[in-house]
DNA sequence: CCACTGACGAGTG
DNA sequence: GCACTCGCCAGTG
């Protein structure tokens, strides 16, 4: 298994409802220190793949597709909040109610 | 081989 | 809370 589909594999455990930032996921696949691994297998995702990616968000709660494709991160947002995840006045998510560790589940 | 870039994180001011 | 710097490492030219 290459480092890309470990990434996707961690990112699949995120349960329903929840979110997990990036170093999170890097540490789930075995890549500790590595998000910026994980921020470019997910950039290089191919389409058809299902993997809930809008369910990784960075460490400060925000949604880093907005960086990429200002625009982009309303859908990340719609898929959240379409699964009960809520976001503040700033758009950001709260770590502490929907971030998910993997000792939980 | 070197320089630069980037869905990031942690530390600093 | 925000802006900046540095460390991280695969891709790209």
């Amino acid at each position: 298994m290459n480092e890309y589909e470990a990434i996707y594999a961690a990112v699949k455990r995120i349960p329903r409802g929840r979110v997990c930032t990036y170093g999170g996921v890097a540490a789930l696949a075995g890549l500790p220190g590595r998000a910026r691994m994980v921020g470019y297998a997910l950039f290089a995702l191919p389409e058809g793949t299902r993997v809930p990616w809008h369910r990784v968000i960075n460490a400060q709660g925000k949604l880093s597709l907005e960086r990429v494709v200002p625009g982009g991160g309303l859908q990340q947002r719609f898929r959240l909040e379409r699964e009960g995840v809520e976001f503040d006045a700033g758009g950001r998510v709260s770590l502490a109610r929907y971030g998910w560790k993997s000792t939980e589940y």
